[in-house]
DNA sequence: ATGCATGAGCG
DNA sequence: GCTCATGCATA
């Protein structure tokens, strides 16, 4: 419950975190040898040398994977301050770009291109999920609007469909380039206008739909909302910068083996939702960090809800109803796989 | 564009 | 500890 109580480093809302970060750097040369690489492995965070927060999260993790071989002392990240420059005044009046869109990839090789010669083609497995939900959205205790005029799709009430979803992303994304504003740009935008700030990765997902689709339906507003206000404004910028640089140590990414995956997707196609104990011999056997294959396997699950899975072609016939209309709780298959290890 | 990660919220 | 929304850092 507490949301910045007792953080060691962390003092800002969650609101205003939203670093105009505008790292162009490229060029990653580090390549491991062994199966995985964190620049800073050993323990994360969790029990540090002195206690300091009481830790709302993870608490019975770290204590019932304590078996008495890892050893927790490295607990931080080190305080590295991305010392950032907030230079405001990119969000609102990018550039004139022209009509042939020759705007750069501020974010490096993100241009136009879906070249994915990594991690990004693991993923072009077979996706053996059956969302079959029944498509009968805002039937709850919820009043109708009525409004005098017809009532659009996709003006603003009522829940839209996966269909509409996916007509408004394409159309917004058109719009959005048309315009000349990058995926961050809106993202900072979306802040100024509603105070909610967004990142690139969020508005990259939304318009390839690889968000829930409960996540869609609650930023269409807000990115409907901007494409008026983008394209009617134009003299009258009503941006107000609101930057709050924080100086959040995130662990390194951990660059997880190509074999290595590998073997963590037989293990998910197995048990996707493997115990503590099995993710622990996991663990083990992949020499990975418990707390990366545990993040892991959510990382995966959270895949598997995703609208649209990637590369798979949507058919006309095919459609997706993953209306959660008839409550939050997901009506997942009653598997259920326990390993009982009692060795190492 | 996406993999790994954080954190709130919920049992 | 899981789900779910979200993002930093990276390919």
């Amino acid at each position: 419950m507490a949301a910045a109580t007792s953080s060691p480093y962390l003092a800002s809302s969650r609101i205003l975190s939203g670093p105009v970060v505008h790292s162009e750097r490229r060029g990653g040369g580090m390549q491991p040898g062994s199966t995985a690489v964190t620049t800073v492995s050993g323990g994360y965070r969790g029990e540090p040398a002195v206690k300091m927060v009481q830790s709302d999260f993870m608490h019975g993790a770290m204590v019932a994977s304590n078996g008495g071989h890892m050893l927790s002392h490295a607990p931080q990240w080190v305080t590295s301050l991305p010392h950032l420059h907030a230079g405001s005044a990119l969000h609102h009046r990018p550039a004139h770009v022209g009509p042939h869109q020759a705007h750069p990839g501020s974010w490096g090789g993100s241009s136009a291109a879906h070249i994915s010669l990594g991690e990004g083609q693991q993923q072009s497995l077979i996706y053996s999920h059956n969302h079959h939900h029944h498509h009968h959205h805002n039937h709850h205790t919820h009043h109708h609007q009525h409004h005098g005029v017809g009532h659009d799709p996709q003006s603003d009430e009522d829940t839209p469909t996966s269909d509409d979803l996916e007509h408004f992303a394409k159309q917004f994304k058109q719009r959005r380039i048309k315009l000349g504003f990058t995926q961050a740009d809106v993202g900072l935008a979306l802040g100024t206008l509603y105070g909610n700030v967004f990142s690139q990765t969020t508005i990259c997902r939304f318009e390839a739909l690889q968000l829930s689709f409960k996540n869609m339906c609650k930023l269409k507003p807000l990115l409907n909302k901007w494409l008026e206000e983008a394209d009617s404004t134009t003299g009258s910028p009503t941006s107000i910068d609101k930057i709050a640089t924080q100086g959040r140590k995130r662990k390194k990414r951990t660059s997880i083996e190509v074999s290595v995956k590998g073997a963590l997707e037989s293990h998910f196609l197995k048990c996707p939702k493997p115990s503590a104990q099995e993710i622990n011999s996991l663990a083990d056997t992949l020499q990975l960090e418990k707390e990366v294959v545990r993040v892991w396997f959510c990382n995966r699950r959270q895949k598997e809800k995703r609208m649209t899975p990637p590369g798979l072609p949507r058919s006309p016939e095919d459609s997706y109803s993953q209306v959660g209309s008839l409550g939050p709780d997901t009506p997942s298959p009653s598997i259920e796989c326990k390993r009982m290890y009692s060795d190492t």
